[in-house]
DNA sequence: GTTAGCACTCACACAAAACGAGTGCTAAAA
DNA sequence: TTTTAGCACTCGTTTTGTGTGAGTGCTAAC
């Protein structure tokens, strides 16, 4: 365990390396506030939280930098919350007044304000869609084989696909089938629309449509709706601007990840609810082995729906970003709700 | 004008400094294949050309670097279409077998394939919707005052979006509404819906609807179709490995300006039919004063609907680019109508 | 237990020197 | 008259050497 000294050094270090992004010196640390042993006592406690593995001296003669585990102890155990003005309060409502009316919108918007606050990239997940209920049903024909299917759900989202209308198969015996699954599948998830169909509805859509086996490929297609969760980012470019990126390999690498949706999807979705804050190693990717990220949930109906994430070097300003992500995603969520309004 | 020996020249200055991004001196060109004079009379014609702008000599004692002028005379004049054999243009055909069933996909993926191909970066945008016809409306009611409105174009595109119900306005009357929309709309393009309404049907409105005022609010909402041009974009990183990009500042530049939509929009919008190579200042466009691009439309029913195009230094490799983007939009063209099929 | 003092380490900044690719000019060759 | 070989010169780049200073660990005194 540290003791009260070795805590107040360890504070110190990493509250001056977060702004400065050199490694910092004992006798930086003895003459900063709250910290009133010599230069050489530092030193003395710093050699041991080395030896314990919360700091790290990049050479023999510099200062010492935050090893992970210290970011950890740090993140876990020194972190005071951030105390807001109700002023600042008001600024940040105030960033959320612009009129709105596309949930995708919304979330950029958010995503945007999230990074300018912040300088880091922020990282959004868009609402899962999966777990809306349908609403409505609908297939367009556009002619004689092809037609696009639309799916409406409870929340207001639109799922939309191409489908061939199989050659034995008319436009009346389409109609029918829809009009059968509008009024049997009404409430059901889209994540299980198929399994309900192939469990509940099978012996009664064999006994109203006519030869069904026919219509089999076009009911597949309608009920292939694909989850395609949007990824929304802002701010890419303030990594640049961090010295740890000055490095054009880095800057690649990363870039070259963010480019891979499914690894970004991997990289939101494991977030539970309340904030989560991952650092380093800890993301278990490669790409990001020096950064940190914050994530939370958003909310509908107080169920957590989508996640948005603030990604910077783990030498980042975890007092800040935590508060502003908290804040923000409790704004954001609020604001989609109101945007359900009940349903 | 230039003569042949001076065009020779030219073209092995930039055929080198293409590959190499080096300054070419008077030895290099000497030696290269098809120029048959000694450094000593290259360095002559070299100080002529540089005196007349197509070359430039980034200091005293360094080879030559193509100008703008001498790269914009190179693609009008000493280019020579690149020979592909029956093999390549299969190869590319194979690239282009995977199944899609979306369009956003497959733009997604035709892009994809450009960026690997040229090794540079690739934008598209997708295609332009307010040009469709409308083939179906729709209002979904999600709860008391709040609804969904789909529009389904004749071309299989579904615009959606978020709508408040007036107070005064009952269930029946949106659907008597819509109806009459869908029964006197259908054909009308996108971008005319409005105009067409409010020049047509304005009296026709009045004479069936009750408590016509009360929905013209509700009407406005149902018509207010974004056009939401897609931006798709693929190889940024290859930026990053052009040794122009190695300057973490111009990199930024590149990025910022990448974020910005519209802007994007408006450098590719312009791409007037066939193939358009714009060199440097060409593009008017501060931050990519020191890139080309290259554009091509793609069409459906013969008709120009959206963009490719090709971002990379302004010494970039024009044959091979303009050669791949014109196979590749003919190739997209085609998949692109089969997806559409006789509308 | 704490602190002042001191010798030691090592990255970094800077200047000087060596290098070399490429030029322009001149004079000889074709 | 045109082309080419030769040569002195230029100037960015690389290499080498040296000084500087921030920071350390250790020791001895407080």
């Amino acid at each position: 365990m540290l003791t009260e000294r070795q805590k107040r050094i360890l504070w110190a270090v990493i509250d001056d390396y977060i702004v400065s992004a050199e490694p910092v010196g004992s006798r930086t640390v003895s003459k900063k506030e709250g910290v009133g042993f010599s230069a050489a006592t530092v030193r003395n406690e710093m050699a041991d939280l080395e030896e314990m593995g919360y700091l790290e001296q990049p050479h023999t003669s510099a200062g010492r930098i935050p090893s992970q585990k210290g970011y950890r102890f740090y993140v876990d155990h020194l972190l005071t919350p951030q105390k807001w003005t109700p002023k600042d309060i008001m600024a940040i409502h105030q960033m959320f007044s612009q009129k709105i009316d596309h949930v995708e919108q919304a979330i950029q918007h958010t995503s945007n304000i999230l990074s300018q606050l912040t300088n880091y990239m922020t990282i959004c997940l868009g609402p899962r869609v999966f777990i809306d209920k349908l609403k409505h049903l609908q297939v367009v024909p556009l002619s004689d084989r092809s037609a696009v299917s639309i799916a409406v759900t409870d929340r207001g989202h639109v799922q939309q696909q191409r489908i061939t209308i199989p050659e034995n198969v008319s436009f009346s015996t389409i109609e029918r089938l829809v009009n059968l699954l509008n009024d049997r599948l009404k409430g059901v998830p889209l994540s299980k629309l198929k399994t309900f169909v192939a469990r509940e509805l099978t012996s009664e859509l064999k006994r109203h449509i006519d030869h069904y086996e026919n219509t089999l490929e076009l009911l597949d297609q309608i009920l292939h709706i694909q989850s395609e969760e949007r990824i929304y980012t802002s701010g890419t470019t303030k990594m640049l601007e961090q010295p740890e990126f000055q490095d054009v390999e880095k800057m690649k690498m990363l870039l070259d990840f963010l480019e891979e949706d499914d690894r970004i999807i991997q990289l939101l979705e494991p977030s539970t609810n309340g904030i989560q804050v991952r650092i380093g190693d800890e993301i278990h990717i490669e790409e990001v082995n020096h950064c940190s990220i914050i994530t939370a949930s958003y909310m509908i109906d107080g169920e957590p729906v989508g996640t948005i994430g603030v990604l910077g070097p783990t030498r980042m300003n975890y007092r800040k970003v935590i508060s502003l992500i908290d804040i923000l995603s409790q704004i954001f969520s609020k604001q989609l709700n109101s945007m359900y309004e009940g349903k």
